[in-house]
DNA sequence: TAGGATTTGTGTACAAATTACACAATCATT
DNA sequence: AATGATTGTGTAATTTGTACACAAATCCTA
């Protein structure tokens, strides 16, 4: 094999594609993002652009270069993709199926994304980017859809006990949203008073003495997290927790 | 850059040294092995082969083949290294920092995997290899002290629901030795009467109606683990659970 | 073989957290 | 002014977690 895969490999760098070769193996980063809208949650999603998967949608992703740490391609991506700098990741796991990539051996890392859909500066400007509701998701590229159940698993843990959820909302917001988000996350209904209750004992908002003025029944108080709560948990020790 | 990098490649192709170079990232995975003795939690480590980290000792790993399953690849260490076959292993996180390797661009995924020290199958050849005391680790090379706190801290949430600990003991033991392991591996102290009822309602054990006959003090109940729990937990949708 | 050392085995009372559940007040719409 | 939708609030029952003490078994030693 010496011989013939050494002419590959010329070729490839000659031709100076990317590093997705037969006898390396590539590395990649995949991002699924969520998003928060009309009490559901929605991943964000691009058009496969490869012909194998040509009708299928894929994770914003791409391949770890050289001189970049694995944990900032994602934020790569994702500054790439949506014009977002600063947004909650988390690494949540490895994947690297032999055959799991058509063009080559490509082992990806999944990072977990939180933004607020409504935030001003998020510009999707690639019309192939699409948000789509996690109810109804269509055939997916890869092994992206254990990939998004894995992210989802991981996100259904942490909500619990710690405040990241709040990178899916408005810096204002009201108690019905926030339960009608940890409904939509963890995908059960909430007792009122018992959420509330849950909410207050954890001490993380700070009542705003403001109203909500764009609902069509009696509007609720707005609440914001708390300063001093950093929403974004980033580095290894806090991977797990 | 081209011409160089592909003479430099040309050289490690003809040597057929490991890839890692310096244009490509390779992939490794390492293993953070825990077993249990003395009431101490103990993790397996090699004596560093790199004149950087001469005095160093590091983690079990390995780079990953171009055809072999990521997941694939810790059993194949782990079954090189200690001539174990059915081990509990899971996936922890990946590492990439680009100056974690001195030698060149390696991520690794790291692993974590729960032996029993008198699995009479267990042989260690190698005798660069050795048991240590978490306690009291040495200096160690890479980043290799950071995925060892990152398996530890997975470990010590995984113990609290799921019947991986098991693992770690002989088939055969006492409420005492399980009550000692799980205060190595939180590292607190547990009242014994509050342990023995919260173990008692997991129904994790059967009695199996025999006494210890090897201690100096009165002998204590034998339990084992209940038939039909798997305290192997493989696969991807397990990884955080 | 008796006494000391060590460890096993067991239950109860209190505090804290979780669950189930209902009604009046507010605002927008008509 | 009545209707519809939603907010805001408390209590009782249950479950879970925590603190804590004493008698009995076995080994060891004198």
């Amino acid at each position: 094999m010496a011989a013939d895969t050494l002419k590959k490999l010329k070729t490839a760098e000659a031709e100076k594609i990317s590093h997705i070769d037969y006898f390396n193996i590539a590395i990649s980063v995949d991002c699924v993002i969520f998003g928060f809208e009309k009490k559901e949650l929605k991943i964000l999603l691009i058009k496969s652009d490869l012909e194998e998967f040509a009708d299928k949608w894929s994770l914003l992703g791409d391949l770890v270069r050289v001189d970049e740490d694995l944990d900032s391609a994602p934020y790569r991506v994702l500054r790439q993709r949506t014009g977002l700098d600063d947004v909650f990741l988390q690494q949540v796991g490895s994947f690297g199926a032999t055959n799991r990539h058509p063009s080559g051996r490509v082992i990806t890392t999944a990072y977990y994304s939180l933004i607020n859909i409504r935030n001003h500066k998020l510009k999707i400007t690639d019309n192939e980017v699409h948000w789509h509701s996690l109810k109804d998701l269509k055939a997916l590229a890869f092994d992206h859809k254990q990939i998004i159940e894995a992210c989802l698993q991981r996100l259904r843990i942490q909500v619990m006990d710690e405040p990241v959820i709040f990178n899916l909302l408005p810096e204002k917001f009201s108690l019905r949203e926030l339960q009608d988000l940890y409904q939509a996350i963890l995908g059960t209904k909430l007792d009122r008073r018992n959420f509330r209750k849950k909410i207050a004992l954890k001490n993380w908002l700070d009542d705003l003495d403001e109203m909500e003025d764009d609902v069509p029944h009696r509007p609720g108080k707005l609440y914001k997290l708390k300063t001093g709560l950093k929403k974004h948990l980033a580095g290894l020790a806090e991977k797990v927790k």
